[in-house]
DNA sequence: GTCTATAAAATGATAGAC
DNA sequence: GTCTATCATTTTATAGAC
């Protein structure tokens, strides 16, 4: 067995089970059940059940920039890459069964804890900028500045997701992005 | 003692606590002990914590639009009343001190319980139809049509609101109503 | 590093007296 | 209707053997 095949077992199945159930509903016992791994194999690895959060947002945030560089790769104009924006987030929303953001998710369980909430902050502010960064370098017809034109989108995308939650449905992303194409 | 006077403390303590802290956070103990009464009076009026729950979504959609209604009765034009939504959720979310939509909250806890799932979907669609009548009601010179200009500023609220509790901002709900105001 | 056994506290819910 | 006492589980976390 490799040397973290372990611990890779045991942050892929939270991860799993924090993000479809729910953090707090989730239990230690539940974890080391689905990940086959000992109960203190767990706590050798994390400390205690924060740090598991903790590695868990951390990771989330990794892989979901990763994967969004991959998905708009392809594309070369720049106005395509944020119209994606809206399909990669709808395609992944269908995937994981409309239960919304990751990080707005763990925001409306735990909103007194300061290293999730800077966590959270951190991912949202660089996905913001990654718009920004793409409207910079677009050649828009709109009455909208950059700034406001990165907010507009930042906000219908954020909207379309975590009102999707709420009907369980990629309807109001999809809608999202109808408006995104008026300013652009 | 009132007649209900218990009934109701027990739900404006259950209410609030499910508010800041999480439903699954929240106790049937600490319940009891803030508001004050015995154990088995809660289970009394309350057959069990979901059962509490129901009655907490139940009555904040209540107050929710009462509240509204009462908020915007004093406007003339319905340009204004829009414009006086984004108000009215910033300021209330400031007294709330930015933790969110009392229904994507709960979205995020308990995805799989379809009696929440009902609650949050219908106060929602209420909301979007308060919009649809309002904009049907306005002469505005935008380029997108009735239905989508609804859209647009659902989902332009709901992500300032759910962006705002991830910052603990008003920053974004401000911006989505200066994008708004672009629209009418 | 991984394991089993267990601790100490908190959970939702019930019984029965008044 | 309200109360206290208590139940059976489940919670996070630790101890100590291998």
């Amino acid at each position: 067995m490799r040397e973290s095949a372990v611990k890779d077992r045991i942050l892929g199945t939270a991860s799993r089970l924090f993000y479809d159930q729910g953090y707090h509903v989730t239990g230690i016992n539940q974890i080391i059940e689905e990940a086959d791994i000992a109960r203190a194999s767990l706590y050798n690895h994390f400390p205690s059940k924060t740090d598991l959060l903790l590695a868990y947002l951390d990771q989330t945030h990794k892989e979901w920039f990763m994967a969004l560089d991959a998905y708009l790769f392809p594309l070369a104009e720049p106005r395509d890459k944020i119209l994606a924006l809206f399909d990669y987030r709808i395609q992944r929303q269908r995937r994981l069964k409309y239960k919304g953001c990751h990080f707005n998710k763990i925001t409306a369980e735990t909103c007194e804890d300061e290293q999730v909430f800077r966590r959270v902050k951190m991912h949202k502010e660089r996905f913001r900028q990654y718009i920004r960064d793409l409207v910079a370098q677009t050649q828009h017809h709109s009455s909208l500045d950059d700034e406001m034109l990165t907010d507009a989108l930042f906000l219908l995308l954020e909207g379309g997701i975590a009102v999707g939650a709420m009907f369980r449905s990629s309807d109001d992303a999809e809608k999202a992005k109808l408006i995104a194409e008026f300013f652009l």
